[in-house]
RNA sequence: GCGAGCGUAGCUCAGCGGGAGAGCGCCGCCUUCACACGGCGGAUGUCGUAGGUUCAAUCCCUACCGCUCGUACCA
């Protein structure tokens, strides 16, 4: 965590087995037993023979498997030669059968409910009866119940009065009272024996190939038994209750709102939580039996002695789930059931960030707990994390072990590292072939954290991709080089001069300093920067923020403002030193808004850049930037659009032409409306720098011969006297084409603005938008073909 | 079965009622004094299919096809 640049309250960090979670566990456990919500049964649980333990349902992963269904036929007692048909695909446990069930109104069968059945191989008598979780359509309609072993039977068992066999033990073997040759068999060998054995007597009947769901431990993969057992349980229904009534009143929220019905629809159909596990680690269940008497003491303290006065005392040997211990995280670690400060301070907590799968597991059950003991949600806000997945679109987790190391994209592998680091998982090589084939370049904790955030959508999984991290690892190489830039052009630059700048709120213009275009421009687009990451932030919308960083960073400072710049550090003293102050602050901000995304680079350079000393020693611990609304400056965002827009329109001229960088070229500049030629006017400069040009400005003019033009919003003609160089075939063509698109957004607009109902019922901004782009168009198609027609046939 | 999500440029994915977008890849030019992990310019899409609602649909509704995940389960 510490290498991926986690920043945490370190001080704070938590064992679930550290002794004051452990008094917390103790004092909820013994609470709810008080209040009646935790109770001792003897009961069906998910039982794992490979792990020896129960695990819950959760931890049971189902899945459609290949098997058969077998028909077995049990003569009816009294009636020789009638039999009744069931089918089962676990033939086994017929030597557990304790009835058999049809529905009450199933008229094949009517006569027959309440007489018993002879059960084969055994000898037993088992009687028929009557229930309605039976299909009819199914089968022969007619269900063998095995309650010992069946969680649909053990309930049916319950209803009907059936008596429970257990026949397999907590290995897997075949026990009980059962034939003696089927004892201690494993249930896949006892299967093999029972259809033999069945078929030799003639009560097999037919058997076909059959797609059974069958569940296994997501640990050990074991087929799950259930297993009639004593565990303790929790009485989930009253505290789910309450969970559900929090979200849907809206004390909690889910972000992305879409995981509110997967929580929802668990919490509305949920069961008693089986929290005893048969591990060697784990909270000891705070229960002792008494070997005089049957009374169970539940205590927070260890007694000494049972009501009976024996001082002979077992405490259950038995540990508790471990997320029952995680379901009190967000009080047990703040001193519950103490009532300390950080309780007091801290809870309810505010956001609460985890992945989707681990709802059920942690979301749900710190609700049921918060609400109940601390009457109060345990956090507003739940943010779904997307899942990092391989190339089958499966989770990439450490139990699994199909994941690829982050360090090995941070640090860099090769191929066969990486296939090594896969340990044969299949989905983990295929991922490693599509997505690295040549191995990993190092990338750089800060490429990964950037490319995650830019890579989390709400509500989508991510399968990364490697591309990606390549060009965000050059976005950070970028920002290092402008780091670069900028400290070089920093020398001898006296930041506490430049201070009331720098502070939070001010303008530059209130101190007194002339900016120029880029940088008013600048500062503005660095406000509108703050503004968009901090809302996308707040709602948790991170690619969003990692792409208004990388836009700014990037396309405004790097491509524009730096470009711009160069000039001024080559100027005058106080020309040079505006142009310091104004370059420092906007890297400053920038990286104190990048940090959280980038820590490392950022540090890295700001602790360099010269600043003053107020700003303190680290990055991490400074204030994050917030809009300064003085700065935002509208008229020079657009007037720096229509310099971008010439300078744009010069640059698609040269290199269409093939006119090398290095060359200055000539060009007019033909801007009919006055406000707008003004601004070209005054910033002629930079037009002429930036874009390696000779301008000239003027309203209107002749045509030019030989000449290739550009059109700007609708008026603007830009054009190159190009004689000698132009090629007028292709600029005819160049020309053409956009007298094409043109022509066709014209027929678009005009079709929308002749129809009378787009008039009546579109909003006016909306027709008067069209209005807009349908003169622009035409002028811009007007002027096209003057130029078309001054370059001749 | 139920629930959810996804099908948009070669790839990974944004957008989600009024002019189809980004990154990477691709093509062309450039060893310009922060950066070739770079600069400048360019090309690229029946926005899964079929209907419907609307003045207007990639975006809303319905059905279907395809992919994925979660969850339940008929012995």
């Amino acid at each position: 965590m510490t290498l991926m640049g986690f920043s945490l309250d370190w001080e704070r960090e938590r064992f679930t087995m550290d002794e004051g979670a452990s008094k917390s566990v103790r004092e909820n456990f013994v609470r709810l037993y008080e209040d009646g919500l935790i109770y001792r049964a003897n009961r069906l649980v998910n039982w794992c023979c490979d792990c020896q333990t129960a695990v819950s349902d959760l931890e049971v992963k189902n899945a459609d498997e290949k098997g058969h269904l077998w028909e077995l036929k049990y003569e009816v007692a009294g009636e020789p030669g009638r039999f009744l048909t069931v089918a089962t695909t676990r033939p086994e446990t017929m030597l557990g059968d304790t009835g058999v069930a049809v529905h009450p109104d199933d008229e094949r069968y009517s006569d027959i409910i309440g007489k018993t059945l002879i059960l084969p191989l055994c000898d037993r008598e088992i009687p028929v009866v009557a229930d309605t979780f039976v299909d009819m359509e199914f089968g022969s309609g007619a269900v063998k119940v095995t309650p010992a072993h069946d969680f649909n039977d053990f309930d049916c068992g319950k209803r009907c009065g059936l008596e429970t066999r257990t026949i397999i033990n907590r290995d897997g073997e075949m026990c009980g009272d059962i034939p003696e040759k089927y004892l201690g068999l494993s249930i896949k060998d006892a299967r093999k024996a029972v259809v033999a054995d069945l078929d030799a007597i003639g009560q097999l009947g037919e058997t076909q190939d059959y797609t059974v769901p069958r569940g296994r431990c997501e640990r050990s993969a074991t087929v799950i038994e259930p297993m009639l057992s004593e565990q303790w349980w929790v009485n989930t229904e009253p505290l789910a209750k309450k969970a559900i009534a929090a979200v849907e009143e809206g004390r909690t929220k889910f972000v992305p709102e879409l995981w509110t019905k997967t929580y929802m629809h668990w919490m509305k159909n949920i069961k008693p939580w089986c929290i005893s596990r048969q591990l060697w680690w784990g909270h000891q269940i705070p229960a002792w039996y008494c070997d005089s008497c049957d009374e169970i003491t539940v205590a927070r303290e260890t007694p000494s002695e049972c009501k009976c006065g024996s001082k002979s005392l077992r405490q259950d040997e038995d540990v508790l789930d471990t997320w029952f211990s995680s379901a009190l995280w967000p009080f047990s670690t703040l001193g519950w059931p103490e009532k300390t400060h950080a309780l007091r301070s801290f809870y309810p907590n505010a956001t609460l960030v985890t992945a989707p799968d681990i709802i059920f597991f942690w979301v749900a059950r710190m609700m049921m707990m918060g609400l109940h003991f601390m009457d109060e949600v345990p956090f507003d806000t739940v943010f779904l994390t997307p899942i990092v997945t391989d190339e089958d679109g499966n989770k990439m987790s450490k139990t699994k072990g199909n994941v690829i190391d982050p360090l090995n994209i941070v640090n860099g592998a090769t191929y066969d590292e990486l296939v090594a680091g896969a340990k044969g998982h299949k989905g983990t090589l295929k991922f490693i072939k599509k997505n690295m084939p040549k191995g990993v370049p190092a990338m750089g904790v800060d490429a990964l954290r950037f490319s995650l955030a830019a890579m989390t959508m709400p509500g989508r999984n991510i399968r990364i991709s490697m591309d990606r991290v390549e060009g965000y690892r050059n976005f950070i190489n970028k920002l290092w080089n402008a780091s670069r830039f900028s400290l070089m052009n920093l020398e001898g630059f006296d930041p506490d001069k430049f201070a009331p700048v720098l502070a939070e709120g001010n303008s530059l213009e209130e101190s007194g300093y002339k900016l120029d275009l880029p940088q008013r421009w600048i500062l503005s687009k660095l406000q509108r920067v703050i503004g968009e990451v901090d809302e996308a932030l707040c709602e948790f919308r991170f690619s969003e923020a990692a792409n208004a960083m990388y836009h700014f960073v990037w396309g405004d400072l790097c491509d524009w403002y730096i470009e711009m710049s160069k000039p001024s550090f080559r100027g005058e003293e106080e020309r040079r030193f505006i142009a310091q102050g104004v370059l420092v602050t906007v890297l400053e901000t920038a990286l104190r808004l990048l940090h959280p995304v980038i820590p490392f680079v950022t540090e890295e350079i700001w602790e360099k850049l010269p600043k003053p000393a107020h700003f303190g020693d680290s990055l991490m611990v400074t204030v994050y930037p917030t809009v300064n609304p003085k700065l935002i400056d509208e008229d020079a965002e657009r007037d720096m659009q229509l310099v971008h827009d010439v300078i744009g329109a010069a640059r698609t001229l040269r290199s269409t032409y093939n006119v090398p960088p290095a060359q200055k070229i000539a060009i007019e500049i033909r801007a009919p409306e006055a406000k707008r030629r003004a601004v070209l006017v005054e910033w002629q400069g930079i037009i002429q720098t930036v874009g390696r040009l000779e301008v000239t400005i003027c309203e209107s003019g002749e045509p030019i011969p030989q000449s290739a033009n550009a059109i700007i919003g609708g008026d603007i003609e830009v054009i190159v006297a190009l004689a000698g160089l132009v090629d007028l075939d292709a600029e005819r063509a160049r020309i053409n084409k956009e007298i094409a698109r043109a022509t066709k957004e014209i027929s678009g607009i005009e079709r929308k603005l002749s129809n009378e109902k787009f008039l009546a019922r579109a909003p006016d901004a909306v027709v008067e938008e069209q209005r807009r782009r349908l003169v622009e168009e035409t002028q811009r198609k007007e002027l096209l073909g003057q130029a078309l027609e001054q370059l001749g046939q």
